[in-house]
DNA sequence: GACGCTACTGCCATAAACTGTCAGCAGGCA
DNA sequence: TGCCTGCTGACAGTTTATGGCAGTAGCGTC
């Protein structure tokens, strides 16, 4: 049932082990298989993607990297990839970053319609400022935003301002120490955004507001002067 | 040859759509297979890792996640991975940051030994620097880290002291906007670290420093008032 | 408790896939 | 040219996967 899948991934160690060239018979010897066979293996590994390199008269080579076995993420570990890639992709050495990038596009290829949507609206910023303690519920803000809820926010500004506004949240944006909500607010008719930290109390309504959190996305994206991704 | 493995992806994406129990029946249909294969189905990817829960009586429920399918990384992909999951550790909400360990953890587990050391190396800072070009070549640095070379630097502190100097690079850390060499200095006799924006110039030599890079990481450890990670 | 629905397991004959052997072609290297 | 190697096709033997059948057990409802 397995014995297959199992040997494949053998043979991508064996292979990894040699840094150079090593030739077919070899490899076919350690994984215990006739040549033909693997043929076959090594063509199967190819299709999944293994970047393995075989020249006539010299052997094969795998590409320095490594294949990840079929694995399973919650959907906040999800998150916490895309976020950390993103950060990476921002925030590291051009090389680093590329690389960042990269990896996030292949993770969202594979990512089923639903869950890409998550990957756009998490919108992300590296800020320097203050930790603080966080009253409002994170997951619960994440929860409002996918179901497209109005948020009732009992707030407090820079100013120690308090207000009390209904507003339309689309995205939550990460800096160091603070999140930030995205929303559409009812009472100023503009794009507004929240810290965390400083909502006093908040209410999920149970409807939704009218608008697609993903149209409201790309509104704001577009009100940017510079925008957070091209 | 690829029959199998697809046929369970589309399971996988099958048991996505529905929210509610489906039973194996209507699983089975949809994926053109018989009921009997289906629970084998079923059974092959509750092996591979996959949160499908199954009640007698009710049908099949995939707890919300994503199953990742084989994919290659190469080095620096999993490094920016490594990097940003690592920082999701340490600069989100709690919640978020338990589920960036997790994800780091699951990544490490899968890992061959001679890439976990990658994981352990790669050191991560989040600061408040300013960006600043880089003279040197950090994939360079990097490779000199890797292969346990010593490192001469030409280098300019922050007086604007300009000293040469032989060190044992280790690690590299990551800030915001700029790279530390994590390394011991032959002149000081201690650890030291260097902005790599203030190397001037820098030859990697073909010797192998006398220690082990790991060994090193954990000494430099071992002196953190605070260690970076527990 | 009885009934319907469902998950789950064992068994076995059949169908499909995998494997090894043999043969042949093509490319790199000396 | 000769040798080593990657790569592909064909075919028979073997292994594995599959489907149908029967049976057990858990959940919900009447």
């Amino acid at each position: 049932m397995v014995a297959r899948s199992e040997r494949l991934l053998t043979l991508l160690q064996t292979l990894r082990r040699y840094r150079r060239p090593v030739t077919g018979t070899v490899l076919a010897e350690e994984t215990g298989v006739s040549l033909r066979t693997l043929y076959r293996d090594i063509a199967s590994l190819q299709a999944q993607g293994a970047m393995i390199e075989g020249e006539a008269g010299i052997g094969y080579v795998l590409k320095p990297g490594f294949m990840l076995p079929p694995m399973m993420f919650s959907e906040e570990e999800l998150e916490a990839l895309v976020l950390g890639s993103r950060w990476v992709a921002r925030a590291a050495e051009p090389r680093l970053a590329n690389a960042g990038a990269d990896a996030l596009a292949k993770i969202a290829a594979v990512l089923p319609p639903d869950m890409r949507e998550m990957v756009d609206s998490a919108t992300l910023f590296v800020g320097r400022k203050r930790q603080d303690e966080d009253k409002a519920d994170v997951s619960a803000i994440r929860k409002a935003i996918r179901l497209e809820r109005i948020l009732e926010l009992h707030y407090g500004d820079e100013q120690g301002r308090i207000s009390r506004r209904r507003v339309w949240p689309f995205a939550l944006g990460y800096f160091e120490h603070v999140r930030i909500i995205m929303a559409w607010c009812e009472l100023r008719q503009d794009f507004r955004h929240f810290r965390t930290d400083r909502i006093i109390d908040m209410t999920i309504h149970d409807t939704r507001y009218p608008r697609r959190r993903t149209v409201l996305l790309k509104e704001w994206r577009d009100t940017q002067d510079t925008p957070i991704e091209h």
